[in-house]
DNA sequence: TTGTAAGCGTTATCAC
DNA sequence: GTGATAACGCTTACAA
């Protein structure tokens, strides 16, 4: 077991200091040709790679950015990482994840574990119970500790970073107005609880594709589901109270759903109340998965783009950090004048499949 | 935007030395009570977290676990993840994940970016190409180097490490008699190319199951797929290889399917095809994730455990690292006697659902 | 009880 | 051309 090879030893080893390997290594005109070819012989030979530890030390940046979301067990959210593993490692970053499981207090920690060096900046998706609680000031401590944050998915208007967001609004709309379309005219949503913002926003747009096509909403078509994913057998309580309410509503001849299982889940409580799908009833989903793409029949989906949301948000984060950088080089402005930050929208696709007209 | 705080700006602030700071702030005994009293009042005013780089650059050691996995939208493979994650935490470590999107030379550029310095050991499942390949030089030079790997689900017997493997064998076993005993006499198998080992493992319990029941194989009854994931469109190719062999082999009144993909493609086949499932044909697939418990019929599975993987395989590198600690801290052999690598083999579960009698 | 100094692995500045 | 030195932030013998 041959440790790894540092530049003091390539120095003892081969009599010279320390800092001639070092500028030989980078190709250092101050060097001689030959001194310098026998330095990088000898390095190749014995594989020596710099320590990124003591570079990071050094430098004051880690070239790594910090993933925090609420579970990794989620189509989306694993899509999302793929993209900003995708452009980090493009320009030369890694990435390091944290799971808060919905939880504020491991987002906390997480974030404190992180912070304290670890990675030039975050990039994260708010945990539904920090969202619950409405306390965000970890988020704000951060940023005012110079590490920026990029939020997507699931942000918060009471922290100033930049963002990268799905249109949820106009992508409701378009699947409710695909349920018009087609002929329904009472069209069911299917929601969670509206301190999650994206359900809420997926709820205005319904609210509002309704409104636009002059049908008057109806509060008893409108089922919000208390989720509680962590609960042994939450599954049969999603299909119960589902159940529950198609029987209470007869009408429903279309549904829009938040998200996949919500829709996949619809779609099974339709079957076995002897509704065929979709010709007594249509389905549509949020977030286009794994589920949606197998379900019999195939679900119509408003498409999410995680991956792009994960690109995004990496170059936004990169820019920025690279942006700091030049900025110490120059002279450094202790008040920053009006910073300015993003926010991208990703806009939505209806990927239209077999559980519509 | 205040900078993080460091030991040196609490000394001079406080006008005592670094190293006192650094002792008063580990409540060590050296320092007055005073002074203790004054710096921790201090330094918790003003946050101080003491820096991760800085620590790890002196301890030699970063807390940190490399996760390479060969791609990251895929159930079990996060699942592994949330389990890595887990116990991680627990144990004080932090996880970095690297996507080797199952190809050989970002699996190798991946081990080199993190291997040097950024983590203290390796958690990965190889990619396929390498396993085509068959060449593992990487994953010995970094052993070789003194960083520890351990291997999870796709390994190979020609890397010397501890591994966490399932029990593909008899849990292919265990899923064919079930097909056996219900009464299916035409099994038929769809799994993919050989040099994936847990595919090969998988089929291997599929012969062994039918000859325990002396049954003779029928190389009809088995269809190899080439599995080309990142092809456009390779839905339908799947769809239609599979519909070729239901078409050119009618007796088929049972399948096992090596994933879960295979498994919930075949139902949709033979739903095509008008047989009933599970009165016609019953089915069989391995990795229990989200297509098998929505699917419809819900797909009886031979049950992974990802979770548990994860957490194992956490459990052994951070014991092995912890190990080399306390050898550190003794005598240090060059030769390492007989090292002993361990082989953690995770039961499987066979779930009933209702693709089965 | 407190401070000095070395060291973790690098790079950059400045002398020689 | 080459080398000594300081610095990044921290811990820990060892002095004082």
């Amino acid at each position: 077991m041959k440790r790894k090879v540092t530049l003091k030893q390539i120095a003892r080893e081969l009599d010279v200091s320390i800092s001639t390997v070092s500028k030989a290594l980078s190709n250092s005109k101050e060097i001689s040709e030959d001194t310098t070819q026998k330095i990088q012989a000898f390095a190749k030979l014995y594989n020596y790679r710099p320590n990124n530890i003591a570079l990071s030390l050094k430098n004051r940046k880690t070239k790594t950015i910090g993933i925090l979301i609420p579970e990794i067990v989620h189509h989306f959210f694993s899509t999302v990482i793929r993209g900003i593993e995708l452009v980090a490692n493009q320009r030369g970053y890694n990435v390091i994840v944290g799971l808060s499981n919905e939880s504020f207090t491991k987002e906390i920690i997480n974030m404190e574990m992180l912070a304290n060096g670890s990675i030039d900046g975050f990039i994260l998706s708010i945990s539904k119970e920090t969202l619950l609680k409405q306390d965000y000031h970890h988020f704000n401590a951060t940023i005012s500790q110079g590490m920026p944050i990029v939020m997507f998915d699931r942000v918060v208007s009471e922290v100033d970073c930049d963002k990268v967001i799905v249109d949820d609004f106009s992508g409701s709309i378009k699947a409710v107005k695909k349920l018009i379309s087609t002929g329904c005219k009472h069209i069911a949503l299917i929601t969670t609880m509206d301190y999650v913002s994206v359900g809420k926003l997926r709820t205005q747009g319904y609210l509002e594709a309704l409104q636009d096509s002059k049908i008057t909403p109806d509060a008893n078509l409108i089922l919000k589901v208390e989720d509680a994913l962590n609960v042994e057998g939450h599954l049969d309580i999603l299909e119960n109270e589902i159940e529950q309410f198609f029987k209470s509503n007869a009408k429903i001849d279309g549904v829009f759903a938040v998200n996949e299982l919500y829709a996949v889940t619809a779609m099974k409580v339709a079957r076995k109340l002897g509704l065929s799908i979709p010709e007594h009833i249509q389905v549509i989903g949020f977030t286009d998965g794994v589920l949606s793409k197998h379900a019999t029949p195939s679900l119509t989906t408003v498409s999410q783009h995680g991956q792009k949301m994960g690109e995004q948000a990496a170059h936004l984060l990169i820019d920025r950090l690279e942006l700091q950088d030049d900025k110490n080089d120059d002279f450094m402005l202790d008040e920053e004048p009006n910073e300015q930050f993003k926010t991208i929208v990703i806009e939505t696709d209806l990927i239209e499949r077999d559980s519509t007209r």
